[in-house]
DNA sequence: GTAGGGTTAG
C-alpha cells in the first residue's frame, strides 16, 4: 500500500498533516513523481516523503509537483494538476510564479504565461530566464519582442549573469540573428561551457557548420573539454557539410573517450549516418547500443524511412514492439513515413489504424501528412483529399504539401491549384509553394498561368532558393551550381558530362523538359536540363572515383524527373552505385532503378 | 539533505 507523509525519515519528524489538496494532489500524481528523475530522492518505493523546510508548508510539495509536471511529456497530466493548483492556490510570485510560467508555456498556453508573468509583482532574472528559453525554445517569441527582453535585461542590470546571456544567446539563435549571438557572446568576460555549448548549437542550427567547427576549436583551445551537448551539436553540423571521412573520426574519439556509451550521443550519431547515406553503419552504431531506447530504435526506423525500405521498417518495428518498445508519436510518423516511401499502402492503412485503437497515440499533423502522401503516392488523389477535408485537425502545410506533390506527380491541375492556395494562404512567403504551383502549370503547357504565379512572386520579391550539389572528394567539399564552370577542371568536367548524356541517349534516354519552368523552346530547354547541377556533380564523380565505391551527391532541393532519370540510365550503363541525397530523401540508383520507386 | 532559470538526441 502506498503510504503517504510517514511520521519519521532518516530520524526527521516529518509534517504529519500536510494540507488536505496536496494530499489529494500527491495520490493522484504519485506515478508522475516517480516516473521524474528529479523527484526520484523525494519519493521511495513505497511511500511519498516530504519534508518541509519553510513554514510555508505547501511550497515543497507543490514545487516538486510542478517540477514532475514539467519534465513530464504527458500535455494531459499538465492540464489536470494544473487545474489543481491553480483551484486549490494562488501563487503569483516566487518560485512558484516561476514554475507555473513555465508550466503554462510547456503546455502552449503562451496567453497565460504571458498573463501571470505581467501579474508577478517581483520578477527576477530567474523569472525572465523562464520565459525566454520558455518561448524562443517553442518559437512563440517575436524578433522585435526578443529584443525588447534584451533590453529589459540590460535595464535590471542582469547582463552579468551568465545564464542570463546565454539563453540570450540562443533566443537569437533561434531568430536566425547569428550576429547578435555572436556579439553577445564575445562580450561575456567569462564564457562558460554552456555559453560555448550555445555558440556550436547557434552555428549548426543557422547552417553554418564551419563556424560550428571553429568555435568546437577554438574552445578545446581554451582548455575546456567537450561534453555531451558539445558532441551532439558537433555532429549535427555534419549534416549540413557532409565530410563522411571527418564523421568517422568523430566516431573513433567518441568510442576512445569513452562515450559511446551516452545514447544521446550514440542516437545522433546512427541518425547522422543516415543522413549520409550510410544506412549500414547507422545499423551498426545500433547494435552496439547496450540499451537502445526509443529514441534510439525511432532513429533507426527513420534511417529505413529516408532510405525507402519500408519493409525492413516494419520488421525492425514489429521486433522492437515484441521486445517490450512502446512506439509513441514520432516513431509512427517515422513508420507512417517508411511506408509511403515504399508504397506500402495497405500497411500504412493498417499502422494508421492501429496507432490510435492499439497503442493508444493520436494522430497528428505529421501522420495525416504522411496519409495523404501514401495515398497519394498510388493516384489515390480523391482519397486523400477526402483524408483532409475530413480530418479532425487544420490542415497544415506539410498536409497540402503532400497533396500538391502528388498532384505534379499526376498531373492534376485542379486539386493541384487547391492545394496550392491553400499553401499560400498559409505561407504566403515560401517561394517553394509558388515554384510547385508553377511547375504544375508548366507541366500542363499553361504558360500564362505559370507566368501569372512567376510576376506575383517577383512582386513579393520571393527569391527562388537556387538549386546546388555536394560531393565530397579527397576530404575536400565540392559544390555545383547549374551550369557551373568555377571548377578548375571544368572543361574536363563539362566534356565527361556530354559524353555521358549522349550514351545515355544511345541507350534510350529521353529528356523531360516537363521540369524546366521557362516558356522557352524544347532544344533551350534541353541545353538547360543539362546542366543540372547534379547531373554536373555526377559527371565529376566518373571522373574523380574508383568504379568500385559509390557515388554520393548531396542536393539541397528535391531533384528533377529529368536528373532522376538521368541517374537511373547512368547506374545501368556505368555500371555504378549512385545515391542521390535531395531535401526530402535518399535514392539509391543501380542498374537502371532508384530505390524511390519512382515517387518521391 | 531537499526545489527553480541557460546548451544536446528520434
Amino acid at each position: 500500500m502506498l503510504r503517504l507523509f510517514p511520521a519519521k525519515f532518516n530520524g526527521r519528524t516529518l509534517l504529519s498533516h500536510p494540507p488536505k489538496p496536496l494530499l489529494r494532489l500527491a495520490f493522484l500524481f504519485y506515478p508522475l513523481l516517480r516516473s521524474s528523475p528529479k523527484c526520484y530522492s523525494l519519493v521511495s518505493e513505497t511511500s511519498l516523503q516530504f519534508q518541509p523546510i519553510s513554514s510555508d508548508h505547501c511550497d515543497p510539495l507543490l514545487s516538486t509537483l510542478l517540477v514532475a509536471l514539467k519534465s513530464s511529456s504527458s500535455v494531459s497530466s499538465c492540464r489536470a494538476i494544473h487545474a489543481r493548483v491553480i483551484k486549490s492556490f494562488d501563487y503569483r510570485d516566487g518560485f512558484i510564479g516561476d514554475q507555473l510560467v513555465s508550466c503554462y508555456i510547456k503546455m502552449g498556453c503562451t496567453n497565460d504565461a504571458e498573463k501571470l508573468f505581467d501579474e508577478m509583482p517581483n520578477k527576477d532574472f530567474v523569472s525572465w530566464n523562464s520565459l525566454v528559453s520558455g518561448f524562443s525554445k517553442r518559437g512563440h517569441l517575436a524578433s522585435d519582442e526578443g529584443q525588447y527582453i534584451h533590453c529589459c535585461a540590460v535595464t535590471l542590470g542582469m547582463m552579468s549573469e551568465v545564464k542570463v546571456v546565454n539563453a540570450l544567446i540562443n533566443m537569437y539563435g533561434k531568430f536566425g540573428c547569428t550576429d547578435s549571438a555572436f556579439r553577445l557572446f564575445w562580450e561575456m568576460p567569462e564564457p562558460n561551457m554552456v555559453s560555448w555549448n550555445s555558440m556550436v548549437a547557434v552555428c549548426t542550427q543557422n547552417g553554418i557548420p564551419n563556424e560550428a567547427i571553429n568555435y568546437f576549436n577554438m574552445m578545446r583551445m581554451n582548455g575546456l573539454f567537450p561534453d555531451e551537448a558539445t558532441m551532439v551539436s558537433l555532429l549535427q553540423a555534419f549534416e549540413i557539410l557532409p565530410l563522411g571521412r571527418l564523421v568517422e573520426a568523430i566516431h573513433g574519439v567518441i568510442f576512445t573517450c569513452g562515450l559511446n556509451e551516452n545514447l544521446t550521443i550514440v542516437t545522433t550519431l546512427l541518425n547522422l549516418y543516415s543522413k549520409l547515406g550510410k544506412l549500414i553503419a547507422s545499423h551498426k552504431v545500433f547494435a552496439e547500443i547496450s540499451k537502445p531506447d526509443k529514441v534510439a530504435w525511432t532513429a533507426m526506423i527513420a534511417g529505413y524511412a529516408m532510405h525507402g525500405q519500408g519493409k525492413e521498417a516494419i520488421e525492425f518495428f514489429e521486433r522492437t514492439v515484441r521486445e517490450g518498445m512502446e512506439p509513441d508519436h514520432v516513431t509512427f510518423t517515422h513508420l507512417l513515413s517508411a511506408c509511403s516511401h515504399s508504397g506500402l499502402v495497405e500497411e500504412g492503412k493498417y499502422y494508421f489504424r492501429i496507432m490510435s485503437d492499439v497503442y493508444r497515440v493520436q494522430p497528428r499533423l505529421d501522420h495525416y501528412s504522411c496519409m495523404v502522401d501514401l495515398l497519394g503516392r498510388c493516384g489515390l488523389l480523391n482519397d486523400a483529399h477526402h483524408l483532409i477535408k475530413h480530418m479532425p485537425l487544420e490542415p497544415n502545410s506539410g498536409v497540402w504539401g503532400a497533396l500538391l506533390g502528388a498532384c505534379r506527380v499526376y498531373g492534376n491541375i485542379n486539386l493541384g491549384k487547391e492545394a496550392a492556395e491553400n499553401l499560400i494562404a498559409l505561407d504566403s512567403s515560401d517561394p517553394r509553394n509558388y515554384i510547385m504551383l508553377c511547375n504544375i502549370y508548366s507541366a500542363a503547357g499553361l504558360w500564362s498561368d505559370a507566368s501569372k504565379v512567376r510576376t506575383s512572386m517577383k512582386a513579393k520579391k520571393l527569391i527562388r532558393n537556387p538549386g546546388c550539389s555536394f560531393i565530397e572528394h579527397g576530404n575536400k567539399i565540392y559544390r555545383f551550381v547549374v551550369d557551373d564552370y568555377s571548377h578548375p577542371d571544368s572543361d574536363k568536367i563539362h566534356k565527361k558530362l556530354e559524353e555521358l548524356m549522349r550514351k545515355i541517349q544511345e541507350a534510350g534516354f529521353v529528356s523531360e523538359t516537363g521540369s524546366v519552368l521557362h516558356d522557352v523552346d524544347e532544344e533551350v530547354k534541353t541545353k538547360m536540363i543539362n546542366k543540372h547541377s547534379e547531373k554536373i556533380a555526377l559527371a565529376y564523380a566518373l571522373l574523380v572515383t574508383s568504379a568500385d565505391v559509390p557515388i554520393v551527391i548531396v542536393k539541397n532541393l528535391r531533384i528533377c524527373r529529368d536528373c532522376h532519370n538521368t541517374a537511373k540510365f547512368v547506374s545501368l550503363i556505368e555500371k555504378r552505385a549512385i545515391i542521390i541525397r535531395d531535401s526530402k530523401r535518399f535514392h539509391h540508383f543501380s542498374d537502371g532503378l532508384c530505390s524511390c520507386g519512382d515517387y518521391w
